[in-house]
DNA sequence: GTCTATACCTTGATAGAC
DNA sequence: GTCTATCAAGGTATAGAC
């Protein structure tokens, strides 16, 4: 039930990196990453993006051709480890209920835990050319039918009672995604906590009493 | 149970109105939350807006200030309303079940009825001066505050069963909240249907089995 | 209260030396 | 591959006539 990963765009994946990006493109993209999420991808101006990486404002398009060329690295990315994040807890239960759990616990705390680049990946993907949101769309296409399947799933085996697949999916997805929003790590949850709590109140919503 | 709201901005809320806004302030408010939620703020010129509204650049500030003077204005009242609905479903039940319910059921239906204020009161409030800022936090602050108790009265008749109040409360906001991320008015659900499911949804999360 | 015209500034991106 | 210097475009907001 493991979904490939297809359009994959010329990312940043090979350096060794010890935490924090050493090379220069990985300095411009941790750069990029907080200023957009702080501020938005307008809001930002490739000065702001120039300075945090240490460069001057030209030194940018040695690597990237243009501000939207970074935020597509950016939003690319995230959707793409989102789905791998969905896509490994599912494949880690052997049955719905359990796979269930371990989606709610680990998307909610990958929310918390990556929130600058789950912001990027919800909330600033719609200033993308055409042309990247389409592949971006389509990642989360992918991820989404993880989630419908699941439920399905349950539903089939009468481990879940659910007044429509396609719409709880939705639901389930949606109160996930926007632990990005109103995470901050100066709150009193850590994402550990987060992860438990969303897997108890969503499988609650979902299965049979 | 109900709050009352304070630190009302000067609004606009005196106009007969018949529909679309016929005044020449109500077609400014109009275009500038056309173009905000749908670009964002930052994206969004006075020019866009004044032509939208169908002014030269230069009439908009006869009637605002600044470009942060419209988004203030929309963000402010998008807090207003969202204050109102939930204060007016809490107050409309006899028991905290009743009274969840009819929260989940119109505050997941009025983000989907009113997205577009709502995606600007929940996205675009950030670009706000700091006092402005203020001045909204405040009101949502209001807002999370009567699912709060209203949760942690219905612990206390033994009607829901929670792991931790608090949270519980940011959960069930939350999820309502996303409804404004994902809903258009061109998919198949209605903003109804989206409140009867929440409300189904819901409760199963909170109520003892 | 609306217009035309424009001031003034910042923006994304490029040219060309090193 | 990075810099300094700069361009052309477009941004918010204002001046002043009507």
């Amino acid at each position: 039930m493991l979904s490939t990963v297809s359009a994959e765009p010329a990312a940043h994946d090979e350096a060794p990196m010890i935490g924090v990006a050493a090379d220069t493109v990985g300095r411009l993209l941790d750069a990029a990453s907080q200023a957009f999420s702080k501020r938005g991808f307008h809001a930002t101006t490739t000065r702001d993006i120039a300075s945090r990486a240490g460069l001057s404002p030209a030194g940018v398009y040695v690597h990237f051709s243009t501000k939207e060329a970074l935020l597509f690295a950016l939003s690319y990315r995230g959707h793409q480890r989102a789905l791998a994040t969905v896509s490994t807890a599912v494949a880690s239960g052997s049955t719905p209920t359990e796979s269930l759990r371990a989606v709610l616990a680990t998307f909610s705390a990958w929310h918390a835990e990556n929130y600058r680049m789950a912001r990027i990946a919800q909330y600033e993907f719609p200033h993308l050319t055409p042309e990247h949101r389409q592949q971006v769309l389509s990642l989360r296409k992918q991820t989404d039918k993880l989630a419908q399947d699941l439920l399905a799933e349950g539903v089939r085996t009468g481990e879940f009672d659910v007044p429509d697949v396609a719409t709880t999916a939705l639901v389930l997805m949606s109160m996930l995604v926007d632990v990005a929003r109103w995470y901050s790590p100066t709150i009193r949850l850590t994402p550990e906590e987060i992860g438990q709590t969303y897997a108890e109140l969503g499988l609650r919503m979902v299965s049979v009493r």
